[in-house]
DNA sequence: GGCCCGGGTGATCAATTGATCAGCCGCGAG
DNA sequence: CTCGCGGCTGATCAATTGATCACCCGGGCC
């Protein structure tokens, strides 16, 4: 796979070649009627020599930024995009840095008119303090999910809605709501509600949206704003769940878990979330690749900013069960995918 | 001019985006609208990162192989190709190297019904033992100046071409003529002869020469094959001649040396070989980089087939004297002239 | 010998890229 | 405040590049 399984005349000449093209700035027609060849076959030539090496094209990294690691992410769940944080020491500087690769993220993204569907989670909820465009942008931030009954925590959708609109001169749009209510009966009650019906349906239509993935852990956002209680949790975890998105539960494999909470979950369901053009996750802490992973998995994400620690962890994850999972090696540098 | 002059923001952005189009391959498009930009933008920014050496491409050398001095070569003289043979020890090696790579080239430039004008010398001499086309080529070797006295010295034209003709069965047509002779009376009178007129039209009218550059001191090719005499080459180093091609002499700045021996000469003239097409010079010994020097400066040598010591010679004395010379750095990779 | 297959070839077309240019913005001078 | 200038921006066009495809050639097989 290296150049050296060539003879040395092939070497010789995709080196020439090569050099004339990349080093010279030579067009291929140039160097076809400079080596008596045609077009074609230089072009083949210098895909030739990138496989084998003879060109090497890289890209400096500043430190701190894992290119590679967010290409392997990128190709192996087939995500628009993937942004990996620096590496933080502390859990919060951890969680801040993710926040801020986020909200830069969402800087470059949002437009004058965008709608942005939001989540909740602590995560999420760090985002605003580094969203900060360099000009007003005038976009509507739609809360996706219910509140947690202590209703004024930060981790609160409408919260965070609020302070991602106040950050940038936008608007935002709350759901009156609790995430899950007592019955069937009574989420039904609320979705008849103009006010709920309103705004769910407006987070649907929603040109993004900001998402965290939670866990399910004794101590998830989930527990600990009160929303589910410890024995709910305790059974999704026996009912296989890994993690979730705007309260939908979903197992390692992605599948949606289907259990009598998720019915009185008042949020974006998995379906609309997946109507969303450009669904964006944030994941920090350390102990959520699993969660993480059945996120993935479930395809409703097209962009995940995540630490470097789960980046990893759920790649490793994802490579050892599972499919085999198209590696991205081989591919050469300036190869199409197509 | 590193990367370091560049905001951390800048360069992270640079690094995104030159990640993004060289290793991951996508299109300027789809990066431009990732980043929410438009398309030419990004082509600047991709410039950018080039010109910051943010993307690093360099192309594998084989040992031996001296791809950028053939471009600092091609690009201080204004050439159309510039090799650099590989070095080796002892001077027959060296010359041989040389006169590989010109062989090399010549396969690759020959094509049926090509018609190639051929000086003499030592170098030249020995391109045919290395010229070994993959298949029989209908090209014409045409002597480009007359011979020695002493008549069959394999450095003689008429001898190199018979050579090449046969090596890949092409045809040659010599020249019945001495390279100089008594006057210029004898001159006039031999380019009357239908032959040697002949033979000199079809030289001039031919695609490609292949010649040698010959120098000025006491065992240079005309010395040694009796061309000239000593005294006669002794007069030309007081005129400030430096070395010949085809048997015309140049000084160090490259300008013609006008002298009686000049007129005495039977071979292409340094118009008529300017006006072939592409001129191949080879010159390999010790003692020649003022003479390949001068002769590059005359502007008739299109394609310089070199030794890597005689390169860097040429290089440096180009560098200190003459004309500032534009250099190529600065020049990133992928810069295209015009 | 005739036939078929795989790999390589160059003609051709579509996509991507590079270059040009008019317009716009911000800034400093007058 | 107005003007003019330099630099930046994106629309647009031309050049280059990548992809496809029909074809050809050589080698094995029948």
């Amino acid at each position: 796979m290296g150049p050296d399984d060539l003879s040395s005349e092939d070497f010789e000449r995709l080196a020439r070649i090569a050099h004339r093209y990349y080093v010279d700035g030579r067009t291929q027609e140039e160097i076809a009627r400079e080596f008596g060849q045609s077009r074609p076959k230089v072009q083949r030539l210098l895909e030739r020599a990138r496989w084998a090496g003879v060109v090497d094209i890289r890209v400096a990294s500043p430190p701190g930024l894992n290119l590679e690691l967010e290409t392997r992410l990128r190709d192996e769940f087939g995500l628009a995009d993937a942004i990996v944080a620096p590496r933080r020491d502390d859990p919060q500087s951890q969680r801040e840095a993710v926040a801020r690769s986020a909200a830069q993220f969402l800087e470059r993204r949002l437009r004058d008119g965008s709608v942005v569907a939001v989540g909740h989670g602590r995560d999420t909820a760090e985002v605003p303090r580094f969203f900060r465009p360099r000009r007003r942008v005038d976009a509507l931030f739609v809360s996706a999910m219910g509140g947690s009954p202590r209703v004024d925590t930060p981790t609160n959708p409408n919260e965070i809605c609020r302070s991602l609109a106040d950050a940038c001169g936008g608007r935002s749009q709350s759901l009156y709501a609790p995430a899950y209510v007592e019955s069937v009966e009574v989420r039904d009650r609320l979705l008849e509600q103009d006010a709920v019906a309103h705004t769910l349906d407006a987070a649907a239509r929603a040109d993004m949206a900001l998402v965290g993935i939670g866990g399910v852990n004794d101590d998830c956002t989930m527990a600990r704003s009160g929303c589910l209680l410890p024995a709910e949790i305790e059974r999704l975890r026996r009912q296989g769940a890994v993690g979730d998105v705007v309260g939908n539960y979903v197992d390692v494999d992605g599948r949606l878990i289907a259990s009598p909470h998720q019915e009185r979950l008042v949020a974006l369901s998995i379906e609309s979330l997946h109507a969303v053009p450009l669904v964006v996750a944030v994941a920090s802490e350390a102990e959520k690749p699993l969660a993480i992973l059945g996120v993935l998995r479930a395809g409703v994400i097209d962009v995940l900013v995540v630490d470097e620690g789960n980046a990893n962890a759920v790649l490793d994850r994802a490579g050892s069960d599972g499919a085999p999972a198209p590696t991205a090696a081989g591919r050469g540098p300036m190869a199409r995918r197509r």
